[in-house]
DNA sequence: CGGTATCCGACAGGATACTG
DNA sequence: CAGTATCCTGTCGGATACCG
């Protein structure tokens, strides 16, 4: 078990993944990737059409913690916040842009297979 | 709504991920690709220490059912079953392989990052 | 504007027992 | 050997309400 455990946890790949494989974590740091300087909160909330503010937050702060994305706070009235992917972010951004691509040109396969498999008949029993 | 729907729905890296992301996927691909030739079910549960029974089919029915694992099944007594990467599975591993050796290497700064942040102080409370 | 706090349903995943 | 079936717990993510 602790064989597991220590396996797991000195994965790296999970490392990255374990951040990255949150519902919106791609879609954020894509957004961030694809634009032009940095996004306000409410920018990016736009941007990403039905992330509801929790998420959003919740996604940021993991980005963030890990230092992928930055945060940089203007204390103005009201309040600024920009978001930024950091150089980390940014090869990151690049790794998952190509697998985004391999996925463009398999993503047809993947599907058929699936379907395939989900439509084949019960093996016969044997009456 | 619809539209976060259709788009996340319609983003192949999500296709791909939403598979890949989940505990065991990336270890038993891995471990099927570096292996000489095929594995059987319980070879593989040996190599991937810790994994249940349910888990291990789960993500083997994952992986077959995208086409990226094969699943060959001899009648004998007792049953004999053989997993092994598909090209498209062979693809995807290496592209993860990929994803792997920039995490090795950036891992540390991820750590690092991550220490930093849970342990910056609370702003003060301007008393 | 840019959050935090709380409640809640859905689902991933582990433990255990049984089967062809 | 290679699974299925069942139960149970923790976490992810959405809805809603409130705050500096």
């Amino acid at each position: 078990m602790d064989t597991v455990q220590s396996y797991l946890h000195a994965c790296p790949a999970r490392t990255v993944l374990t951040t990255l494989a949150n519902k919106w974590t791609l879609l954020v740091l894509a957004s961030l990737r694809n634009s032009d300087g940095p996004l306000r909160f409410n920018e990016l909330r736009r941007r990403l059409n039905g992330v509801t503010q929790k998420m959003l937050t919740q996604t940021l702060r993991a980005l963030e913690r890990d230092g992928l994305v930055s945060r940089t706070v203007y204390p103005t009235v009201p309040p600024r916040v920009e978001y930024a992917v950091t150089t980390l972010g940014a090869e990151v951004g690049d790794l998952f842009h190509s697998l985004g691509e391999w996925s463009e040109q398999h993503v047809d396969e993947i599907l058929a297979a699936r379907k395939a498999f989900d439509e084949r008949p019960e093996p016969a029993p044997l009456a």
